[in-house]
DNA sequence: CGTTTGGTTGAAATGTGTCAAACTTTGTGG
DNA sequence: CCACAAAGTTTGACACATTTCAACCAAACG
């Protein structure tokens, strides 16, 4: 069954409006695109680092993760994905992945052959333009997680990784204006922030002592959005989205 | 005066071709390409974060740093940049530069318009997946990045960039097999790894005591290849090159 | 030469890791 | 719907990598 989505609620579609201004022809272009629609379980590996993939795949619904091992096993997260994200889009010019996707959280995911994506970008050369810019954003999150992991401490870590989710969520329309559902257990967020579970934990309990956040389960609610920014350092510039809707 | 390398030194088209296999009307139009050069001295800034420039820049001799900052003044170093790079490439889509790229060394650069950019991309469109390419092998150079700091030992993280270094620079013709010239300060790495100069230091002597490298002043002598890159836990495999060149 | 920049050293402070156990929640099958 | 297992969270004590601070040294430079 193909993807089920109206028109304005097509993940894909929603994700590229957020970082560049499609018109009529290339929206309906995109939702005419090829696609097999997978669901996963949470836990999965969608591609593994040393892949050499014709395809790649957007997130239609579920979390990602898009992580790295170093030699002796330990693992790095170093992005979340969320519906509309393409975490592989670079496979379509690197023959080789140097990077493993997993599912956080159960995904359904689209498949689009490389041919099919080359051929919509031949047809609709701003397209081009919109996906190239799609993977200069995701680096711009990469040197945003470099400054964050190399030169603040844990508790800022988190609280800035926290204002991210939020704002990507909002931009696509899967979070109010301060609160989210997170799918992301203390062990991942810790992998991501290049520290313990522990430590994690202890830096989460402070947050919540200071009033920033309540975060049970999968749900996260901002308190404080000023002082959780503040505590993370957070601005959202480099996201680069075509308008950061201010939350009230 | 435009810029003065026979055909086959010309930093930017060696570099391309490092990553992405040149026709050879796309090489002339490359060194077609209207150029401003200007000549820095070294720890100027090229580019800062805020900017909205409407040319990017091509190293032709120097080399660079790409830095951001945290609020409360703390620099990261996210990438080096060396002869052919293009440190600022993503201003071509991202109106806003998130990053500042300032010169280690006495550099000469060279100013292209992003309209002659887009001009040769419309003309030569396998430039434009060839620049394309050359942002995504600069974000999973990111990825290595973070995963380096996130989860490796400073002794392990500062290995690791050297032989990056090393590799990086043998692609482009400025590295003999185990010996590179590196202007970049104890400070500087110290800013790229995530941690103190004092750090760095200690360190570097371990390396240098264990007889992986030697290094002095601005030159790395490597005397380990092969305990260096375990130290570091490195595969070039993240650079994308075409062809590694096994360094005997 | 004196001045600046970068490198080196040591001792004490600290953020984070490690280990190991207990607790809580979630999911599943009987 | 309970019982149990599995997964995730929380806690404490201690170890350790790295920072901090402060001084000193060496090389480069005008």
């Amino acid at each position: 069954m193909p993807a089920p989505f109206p028109p304005d609620h097509n993940p894909l579609v929603r994700k590229l409006e957020s970082i560049f201004p499609l018109h009529d022809d290339e929206r309906q272009a995109l939702l005419d695109l090829p696609m097999q629609v997978n669901v996963l379980k949470d836990d999965q590996d969608v591609v593994r680092e040393g892949d050499r993939p014709s395809r790649c795949f957007v997130i239609l619904s579920g979390f990602t993760c898009t992580y790295k091992a170093t030699g002796d096993g330990k693992t790095q997260i170093v992005a979340f994905g969320v519906p509309g994200d393409m975490p592989d889009l670079q496979s379509l010019h690197l023959k080789v992945l140097d990077i493993s996707v997993a599912t956080l959280s159960p995904c359904s995911v689209g498949f689009i052959q490389h041919e099919d994506l080359w051929d919509l970008c031949m047809r609709y050369p701003r397209l081009t333009a919109a996906f190239w810019r799609e993977t200069l954003v995701e680096g711009a999150v990469f040197r945003e997680w470099l400054l964050n992991v190399g030169r603040r401490e844990a508790y800022h870590r988190m609280a800035h990784v926290l204002c991210e989710m939020l704002v990507r969520l909002r931009a696509v329309g899967l979070a109010e204006d301060h609160a989210c559902n997170l799918p992301i257990t203390q062990g991942e967020f810790a992998d991501a922030l290049g520290v313990t579970t522990v430590h994690v934990n202890r830096v989460l309990q402070e947050l919540r002592a200071n009033g920033l956040i309540e975060l049970k389960g999968e749900r996260l609610n901002v308190l404080d959005w000023e002082g959780l920014k503040q505590a993370g350092d957070f601005d959202p510039t480099y996201l680069h989205l075509v308008q950061e809707r201010p939350a009230a």
